[in-house]
RNA sequence: GCGCCGUUAGCUCAAUCGGCAGAGCAGCUGACUCUUAAUCAGCAGGUUGAAGGUUCGAUUCCUUCACGGCGUACCA
């Protein structure tokens, strides 16, 4: 039938509701239990939720109600509700009801509510998507994501699964010491990533602002003032690509601890994740120590892997000189890479990093010791300057954290700025954060510094393929007249 | 940005080589007081994403556009 007979359908019964004296809106409405806990009741129960099936059989009817814990069919009867049972004949599938009733079994063992007094609480003038195979069109689930709740269990589940990821992580860091803050979203100075920002502008002040790319340089200056362990779960924002990895919000978790390093950081990490699966998440795939992502068994039994990335592009590319442009420059032609000819020895490295190495790093790895100059807010390693204590993690080839023992040196730290600056490529900070540097000029601790990426890691652990899987409202093109 | 694929009823999907656009669910009418993917009988439901082109004839072939997915580029 066209939508629109549907919708007029919908709005008769409506309208009949309304002319009984029925207003179809209902307010509040004192639940005894949640449709779950039908079954331990004693006595009557009072239940609200959403109708998601009827089966109508003439003077009597079954529908399913269904509520956050779950779902519970109740039975109507004509020679029960009298009147009311009208109002039920008024009813859609989509609208949401109170009830109260007696619980009893069916013939066949089915735990059910027989009810004795119904009311309308919100009335639904459109057709829900199909019970049995629910919604699948990525776009409506996407745009509509109310839809996908309602229709697809198992992404009630993953947002769910998501929250308490959240809220388990912020409990085992306040265990630790750590205090939770909030720091800038609008930046007049996009620093602590490399990224190109969305720029936005203060009227009253009459200048340009940017959505952060990273909390680091304000967490960083709270070290300065003598809050030791800090951290912040919150949103960055990124102005690049879109894909199944990447949302141009997402939502980061960066803590940081004076006196630790990396090496710290790699326990914290590690802690963090396993503690996750310890605490049995509903919706966490995992068996054990194991979880399965995408088919493929991944392991994360402590202790993880740590291997430098020298080791590693020596392992999997054959890669004896990290900073021998030559070398790389011929395994990449080996492997057909395309390039453009303008790339930085860095750029090789990373591109034949994301080729050879990347696809790898299965079971979880700590990938140690980067180059400096890709590096520019990580301490050297005392015995090579060149080289700094930072590590990326990996778990099913998806970068999921970065950790730096963290750059404390505001002389070395404004050469560094500096250097980014006067090598002036696209997209990297135009000027030296001298704020910056001035908070650090008052003595910042040595610290160890973490990032998780947060949307990656309930991807891992509700083995979702696309990070648009795991954040309500992904960021797609806006429809009309954008 | 670029490349490939997709878009058919409210939802999930069909439609042979270019030859009358179809089914299930949802909806409507009737029957039915223990059904549960209720059942039975009947009815209705379409700008085939949009615009243009080729053709006697286009869901099908071509062009452009919109939106989405994947890949790629970008992304320490």
């Amino acid at each position: 039938m066209a939508e629109k007979e549907l919708l007029q359908e919908r709005e008769r019964k409506l309208r009949a509701i309304i002319q009984a004296g029925i207003y179809p809106y209902g307010g509040r409405f004192d639940r005894s239990v949640p449709a779950r806990e039908v079954a331990d009741a004693a006595g009557d129960v009072r239940l609200a939720g959403r109708v998601v099936t009827m089966r109508n059989h003439g003077k009597a009817a079954f529908a399913d109600l269904e509520d956050l814990s779950g779902r519970i069919q109740v039975y109507f009867q004509q020679d029960v509700l009298g009147s009311v049972f009208d109002l039920y004949r008024l009813l859609d599938i989509g609208d949401i009801i109170g009830i109260s009733g007696e619980p009893f079994r069916t013939r066949t063992g089915q735990l059910t509510v027989k009810v004795k007094e119904l009311t309308l609480l919100s009335k639904s003038n459109r057709p829900l998507p199909e019970k049995w195979h629910g919604l699948k069109d990525v776009e409506i689930r996407f745009r509509q994501r109310y839809l996908d709740l309602i229709a697809n269990p198992e992404v009630r589940e993953v947002f769910i699964a998501r929250s308490l990821i959240v809220s388990r992580i912020r409990q085992r860091l306040n265990e630790e010491g750590f205090l939770e803050v909030e720091t800038p979203m609008m930046h007049p100075i996009a620093g602590g990533a490399e990224a190109r920002p969305f720029v936005t502008h203060h009227n009253t002040l009459g200048t340009d602002l940017y959505l952060r790319i990273a909390p680091e340089l304000y967490l960083k200056r709270l070290l300065v003032g003598g809050l030791e362990k800090v951290y912040e779960i919150n949103r960055s924002f990124r102005n690049e690509g879109i894909s199944p990895l990447h949302n141009p919000e997402f939502t980061m978790l960066e803590l940081y601890a004076a006196y630790a390093d990396y090496n710290v950081m790699a326990e914290i990490a590690e802690g963090l994740i396993l503690y996750l699966l310890e605490t049995n998440i509903p919706g966490v795939n995992r068996s054990g120590n194991r979880v399965n992502y995408q088919g493929v068994e991944i392991d994360l039994s402590p202790p993880w892997r740590r291997a430098t990335l020298s080791d590693l592009m020596k392992e999997h590319a054959g890669i004896v000189d990290l900073r021998n442009q030559g070398e790389l420059l011929t395994c990449l032609q080996k492997e057909g890479a395309p390039l453009t000819g303008a790339e930085t020895v860095f750029d090789l490295l990373d591109t034949l990093f994301k080729l050879k190495v990347q696809p790898k790093l299965v079971s979880p790895v700590f990938v140690m010791d980067y180059p400096r100059e890709i590096s520019p807010l990580a301490k050297s390693k005392p015995e090579d300057v060149k080289t700094v204590e930072r590590f990326e993690l990996f778990i099913a080839g998806m970068e999921v954290g970065n950790a730096y023992s963290e750059l404390n040196d505001p002389e070395e730290q404004r050469r560094r700025f500096a250097e980014e600056v006067k090598n002036n490529r696209p997209d990297r900070p135009k000027v030296v954060d001298e704020d910056y540097i001035l908070a650090l000029s008052y003595g910042m601790p040595p610290a160890g510094g973490l990032g998780i990426g947060i949307d990656r890691l309930v991807m891992l652990l509700t083995n979702r393929p696309s990070i648009r899987e795991v954040i309500l409202f992904p960021l797609l093109r806006p429809q009309n007249g954008g």
